[in-house]
RNA sequence: GGCCCCUUAGCCAAGCGGUAAGGCAGUGGAUUGCAAAUCCGCCAUCCCCGGUUCGAAUCCGGGAGGGGCCUCCA
């Protein structure tokens, strides 16, 4: 493969050129959520950046097969179900679909299996077996206790050594481990709480058990990628690490990437903190796209800035893409949404003599790609797409490309640049649909002979039509009966405006566009007619 | 106390030894009857002090702030 991906190791604490153990294929395991609570947008973040890098390396010619897992047993949830007098199997389920939403309206769609930790019991007691044949761990009063010293290199991750953990005096304290640093692989139930049967008696998984598990079950004994949260760094991937490498004597992951957190201000956001913001909210007053081109816009590796400002932030230099996408489609009557681009990197020569805006063009399709390679640098590679949007503009501005006599070349190159957003951004998972908002309001007002107007539709509509028509019959006088939709009437005002315009009466014509603007609706003069919007 | 990491314009942010991307805000101009949209220009010497180097935001040492992990956490 004729490229020269390189990703930081966290294991090896540097950028590495990447390299898998079968070629051309890659396996990739992300710690999932643990299903008690609705999500937040930080549960996002990994799936998000995750979902970005499978989308590059498939577009890089790998298979790429994506891991995510729920954890439906723990601690936590057998507390909050208690609380909601539920059963840990039903706050478990729901909380899942909660999850799945969350992934599906942030466009996260490389996902290929979703295991839960309760179907993989038996790969986890296997694993036990196997490391206490071993001796690397012991059953201790209906616990099992991965013994951290019997590890040579355990803390290699994290730079922990085990013999000074004991100092730490926060380490959960039972008189059943050997060590303090030893942790629980399976924990003995007490009465009423979900069980399991194993040879050590009724019990459920500790917690990084089920992560080994479910990888070594679906991806094998070696991961080429190994993702999550920072905060998981330790202990939950050092540990799951030293009990795989233990018991199957192999190298766990080759990379292990993590994410930074999201902060909001000084500190990150979190449960313990108490400063989450849940998604489904979040979602009420942002649209999804914006939030995804938030996470992205910063290194994945660094702490994100969250805040509801950054987010209207965010909001606003997306609209100049989707404003590109209605005058795309005006020059060339497509749809930017459905255009077909490239999924596949390929060499690309913009040939000679070319245009010289297809040599721009391709300069910043290269300078994307090349950021992309630097251990996804999304946050470079979408300053490349804020550059390709300026050079796509000036492009049809240039070749006057709305006025109608607009040269086949110049179109040509136009289409050309447009591709290449098209295929950046589909590597990006942005700008594959209209935005909900963006449909027009449906709504209808019927004018009959003898009747009162009837306007029928959702209430934003209703009201917005009230408010055209008003104007209307302010400046516009009858209407014939018809059944009219907004559009239409908007239209009408627009081509009294444009009539005025032409007799020189400006102050009619302004009045009506100020009039429309108290509405929302914002008027465009353009070469080739007046468009407007609703914003 | 131990282990990591960060500090770039008003805000967000890229940068990984060769002379500061991009976005938001601001501002000047082109365009427009006026707007809107679009384009072009302006807007930082990179927390401080030393050192290495022909050359450092980028490497090393020290200092000052800030954050994460060591307990559940994406």
């Amino acid at each position: 493969m004729e490229h020269t991906l390189r990703v930081y190791n966290t294991l090896t604490r540097q950028k590495e050129p990447f390299q898998t153990l079968i070629p051309s294929k890659v396996s990739m395991y992300v710690c999932g959520p643990t299903v008690y609570k609705p999500s937040h947008i930080g549960h996002m973040v990994g799936p998000v950046i995750f979902d970005t890098v499978k989308r590059y390396l498939t577009y890089l010619g790998y298979e790429v097969t994506w891991v995510v897992n729920i954890t439906d047993v723990d601690d936590k949830l057998i507390v909050r179900a208690r609380e909601l007098n539920t059963t840990v199997k039903d706050l478990a389920e729901r909380m899942t679909v909660d999850y799945l939403e969350c992934l599906k309206r942030l466009n996260v769609t490389g996902i290929d299996h979703m295991p839960r930790a309760t179907d993989h019991i038996a790969g986890m007691l296997e694993i036990m077996r196997g490391l206490i044949a071993k001796d690397y761990a012991y059953a201790a009063g209906g616990d099992v206790y991965f013994d951290v010293l019997k590890d040579a290199d355990y803390g290699k991750l994290c730079n922990r050594d085990p013999e000074q953990m004991a100092g730490g005096a926060r380490i959960e304290v039972s008189d059943k481990k050997r060590n303090p640093g030893d942790f629980a692989l399976w924990k003995g139930s007490k009465p009423g709480e979900p069980a399991w049967d194993s040879p050590w008696g009724p019990g459920r998984p500790g917690w990084h058990i089920e992560c080994s598990a479910m990888s070594m079950n679906l991806l094998g004994t070696t991961l080429d990628i190994h993702g999550g949260g920072l905060d998981l760094q330790f202990p939950h991937h050092e540990n799951e690490l030293a009990q795989s490498e233990s018991f199957s004597g192999e190298p766990f992951a080759r990379t292990w990437m993590h994410n930074g957190l999201l902060k909001m201000g000084a500190a990150k956001m979190a449960g313990s903190v108490g400063n989450v913001v849940n998604i489904a909210d979040l979602l009420q007053r942002h649209q999804a796209e914006t939030v995804r081109f938030l996470l992205l816009n910063t290194h994945y590796r660094s702490p994100i800035e969250y805040s509801d400002d950054r987010l209207v932030e965010v909001r606003k230099a997306l609209d100049g893409f989707y404003r590109f996408f209605e005058r795309f489609e005006r020059i060339t009557k497509k749809s930017f949404y459905t255009l077909d681009a490239p999924t596949v990197r390929r060499p690309f020569q913009a040939g000679a003599p070319s245009a010289a805006f297809v040599t721009e063009f391709v300069a910043l399709w290269e300078k994307f790609l090349a950021h992309m390679d630097d251990d996804f640098n999304t946050g470079g590679a979408i300053g490349v797409l804020y550059e390709l949007l300026s050079a796509l503009n000036r492009c049809a501005d240039t070749c006057q490309l709305e006025s109608g006599k607009a040269a086949a070349e110049d179109l040509h190159a136009f289409e050309r640049g447009v591709s290449f957003l098209k295929e950046l951004s589909q590597l990006l998972g942005v700008f594959d649909k209209p935005r909900a908002e963006a449909k027009p309001a449906s709504g209808e007002l019927t004018i009959t002979a003898h009747a009162p107007a009837v306007i029928t539709g959702p209430p934003d509509a209703r009201k917005l039509i009230a408010g055209v028509k008003q104007i209307l019959d302010d400046v516009g006088g009858t209407l014939p009966p018809e059944v009219y939709s907004l559009d239409a009437l908007i239209r009408l005002l627009i081509n009294l405006r444009a009539e005025s315009r032409k007799a020189k009466n400006f102050a009619l014509g302004d009045q009506i566009r100020k009039r429309l603007g108290e509405l929302g609706v914002t008027l465009e003069d353009r070469p080739g007619g007046t468009i407007w919007r609703k914003e």
